[in-house]
DNA sequence: ATGACGATTGCGAATCGA
């Protein structure tokens, strides 16, 4: 199975992309982030017109998560266990969908941002991956051979050489000691992440900004990760970034990366 | 070895992203 994620930055500006994506690079499940549309105004028939099955949760113009699957669509989840809503009171938001296609859970997941280390956003992003740390914990308790895929963006660079320049970042989220303890407690629970194996930095990135020349400086960030559960972890026969969809007019500023499993 | 920010709402400027 062939498995792709990409934040997609609007799922409607970026409909032609994604049709020739998904044909281009033969995927069989791909997750979307950031579709920026409500359910009812998500322009399916581009996708399904290829023989793909969807399932999509979007409230409004933020967010927005899907799955796009030629392999099965089965038991959707549009919220994990004990996700939280952003702000006192919680609001509820769209940033994770879940659906087994071809015998995986797979998970497409759009980690809060945290704007910056001082804003509510900050803790709710904390408080947000220590229960989806949770949920993996208690999918493996409840059976350590479950194949799980925790896939999408997670807005967090794992290590120094995952941003270009880690001098520019210090104090500021993305690369914060906290975030990246969040993700060692995903993996302490047995998760692990099966991509960087496959496509070594330094200098590998999923994500360049769209100011200020960044792409062509090659200069961006590594924050769209794959995590795969023990069992699943095992059948990963390769991993790649399609850095080439970054480049043109009318590109998302994340490039698709993709996760072959045998 | 790529190209100087883009999407949404709503019709201009504000918000968000990272």
């Amino acid at each position: 199975m062939r498995l792709a994620t990409w934040n997609v930055n609007s799922v409607r500006a970026r409909s032609d992309r994604i049709v020739e994506f998904l044909k281009r690079s033969d995927i069989d499940v791909l997750a979307m982030q950031e579709t920026k549309v409500a359910d009812a105004k998500f322009p399916t028939d581009p996708i399904t017109n290829l023989g793909y099955e969807i399932a999509h949760t979007g409230l409004n113009q933020w967010n927005g998560v899907a799955i796009a699957s030629r392999v099965g669509l089965a038991d959707v989840m549009t919220q994990f266990p004990g996700q939280p809503g952003f702000a006192e009171p919680a609001v509820a938001e769209s940033r994770a969908i879940s659906a087994i296609c071809a015998g995986v859970r797979i998970w497409s997941l759009y980690v809060p941002n945290g704007r910056e280390l001082s804003d509510p956003h900050y803790m709710y992003k904390l408080g947000w991956l220590d229960k989806l740390k949770d949920y993996a914990a208690g999918v493996l308790s409840d059976d350590p051979q479950a194949p799980v895929a925790l896939v999408g963006d997670w807005n967090i660079a794992p290590l120094d050489e995952d941003v270009w320049d880690p001098k520019l970042f210090v104090g500021h989220t993305h690369v914060s000691q906290p975030e990246r303890q969040a993700l060692a407690a995903l993996t302490d629970t047995g998760f692990s992440e099966v991509t960087r194996a496959h496509t070594p930095g330094p200098g590998t990135f999923t994500y360049w900004d769209y100011t200020q020349l960044r792409f062509p400086k090659r200069q961006g960030m590594r924050i769209d990760l794959a995590y795969a559960s023990p069992a699943l972890a095992k059948r990963v026969a390769g991993a790649w970034i399609d850095r080439d969809e970054r480049k043109g007019k009318g590109a998302s500023d994340h490039a698709p990366v993709i996760v072959e499993f045998e």
